[in-house]
Order: C-alpha cells, then sequence, then structure tokens
DNA sequence: TATCTAGTTTAAAATCATTCTAAAGAGCCT
DNA sequence: AGGCTCTTTAGAATGATTTTAAACTAGATA
C-alpha cells in the first residue's frame, strides 16, 4: 500500500500540485480534483467553468484562466493548438497526437503509435526539439 | 512566351483572383500583389496592413481581415496554428511544415522531404483526411 | 495559537484581435 | 448607361483572455 492510497483525496491532489511548484489552494486543489483523475479529455475555460459550476462550487473566471495556464506551463495540462478561437487543454499529457474536424471542430485523441515520424529535421543551431506536435485535419467523405 | 509573360502584373493578380472564384476588387488585386507573388513568407493581419501602408495604400481593417480569410478558402494561403494570440497566414501554401520557437514567437518553414510520415491513421469512420500538419516546438538549448 | 507575508483569488474593468453593421461604392452583365 | 449584386468602409460590437486593486489565505514563524 503506497502512501498515496492512505491520502484523503484532496491530499493527494495538494500534493500532486505541491509537487508540480503550484501551492494548493482550494481553487487549485478543486480544479486538480476534476481534471487530474486520469480521465482523457479536453476543456476549455467554459467548460471547466461549467463542471465546476455542477459540483456545487465556484471560481472566478479570472482564476480558472490562471489556473488552466499555470497547469499547463506545470505539465499538467497540454494546450492544444487547432483554432485561433478558444483555448483548447487536454488532461493528457502523454505524448500523442490528435484528429481534428473544423466543420464540427471536434478534437479526437490518436495513440501514440499510430503515428511514425520516421525522420525529423535537425532543430536550428542553437535550438533544441522540445515537442512534435501532429494535426490530421479531416473532414466528412460527403461535404 | 506565356499569355501571363504579356499580361500587366495587375491583370496577372487579377486573372488568378478570378480563377480562384474571388471578384477581382481593386483591394484584393492589391492585397495578392503583396502576398501572392511568390516569395515564402508569414504574415498576420497587422503585418499587411504594415505593408499596404508602406505601398502608399489604404484599405479599411475589416477588409484585410475578410481578404485574409478568402484567400485563405480559396487556397491562396495558408493559415497556421501555433498559438492563439493572432492568426497567421503563410504565403507558402505547397505541403511544408514548421519549426515554432513560442519564446520569440518565431515561426520557420521546415522543407517538406526534411519530415517522413511513415505511418498514419485511417480517418475515422465516414471521414477522410484533408491536411496534415506538423508542428515541431523548439526552444534555445540556454533557456 | 496568533501573527506575518508573499502568493492568490475576486469581481469588475480593460485589452485586443476579429467580426458585424448599415451605408456608400464598384465590378460586370445587358 | 442602367442596374444588380457583391465589396468596402468606418465604426460599433463581440468575446476570449488579461489586468487591476483590494480582500483573502497558505504556510512559515514566533
Amino acid at each position: 500500500m503506497t502512501q498515496k492510497d492512505r491520502m484523503t483525496p484532496t491530499a493527494h491532489f495538494a500534493e500532486k500540485l505541491r509537487l508540480a511548484g503550484l501551492r494548493p489552494t482550494r481553487q487549485r486543489v478543486a480544479i486538480a480534483a476534476l481534471l487530474l483523475d486520469g480521465r482523457h479529455r479536453h476543456v476549455t475555460a467554459d467548460s471547466l467553468t461549467e463542471e465546476i459550476t455542477t459540483a456545487g462550487l465556484h471560481v472566478s473566471g479570472g482564476t480558472v484562466y490562471n489556473t488552466l495556464n499555470q497547469f499547463t506551463e506545470a505539465g499538467l495540462l497540454r494546450r492544444v493548438m487547432v483554432h485561433n478561437d478558444y483555448s483548447l487543454f487536454d488532461t493528457n499529457t502523454d505524448h500523442h497526437h490528435h484528429f481534428y474536424e473544423a466543420e464540427n471542430d471536434q478534437l479526437v485523441d490518436i495513440p501514440h503509435d499510430d503515428v511514425l515520424l520516421a525522420q525529423l529535421p535537425a532543430a536550428p543551431d542553437g535550438h533544441e526539439i522540445k515537442a512534435v506536435d501532429v494535426v490530421i485535419h479531416i473532414q466528412s467523405k460527403d461535404s
């Protein structure tokens, strides 16, 4: 039985935040409990606010944005770039890619191994590769 | 000597727009002359407005946005998705990828052949692949 | 446990890229 | 030239995100 198993859910997420260098405030722990439970999904500031409300809680709009940015910065979330309308965050931080259907603004994960990058260019002088994002744009066959 | 060689620059771009299904208005021809001359680069609504001004012309803000969107829709430009701050357009519509350095908001083209996608997943049912975008995020080694 | 302080949260205002509006203008067909 | 539709215009509106300044709190210290 690990330490984690003995912790209350709150203590578990508080610890996770501390490890990520973030002070475990009430708001951050609440959001972590919603987003970092291992379920993989895509959220927006709006959808997260909705979840918070549904959970019977309240976190100000500014804090929702700040938290999403801080979690991303800390590597607890991943920002997905497919359009410029609003920010999308992925609770799956493992290396994987995405299908994106613009017409319905649908984002679907692609398992890591389904894309094989056989050859990559060297990073420009003085730079190193931080991440490789592959977005496959798709559309309905009949559209 | 081709037809194109005999045309005035304006007639050449007007023709290009017509072929793309866009009525060659004064504003669209002017923007086409700036962006579609074969030079590969990345522009924003702002940088384009600046170019227009430098050329001694004036096009309203709304029209700059509309034109950028219409050109993209028509396949004369390509939208590049690397951040959510503002829209970026690539005058190179050939298939190629990008390096992106977030720290300095630097976007660099990667020649088509420098990335080899050896394996791609099948598109979800009823869908087909429209485009595959690869963005390689880089950072300075010392940062 | 009371106190302190830096980091946080808050609601509201501010920002800023982009889109929309209604009126004036311009391709282009006859 | 006349007319019809598509465009352009300046300015207002939108909407996501950030900023503000004041109130609050986690965590360290006494």
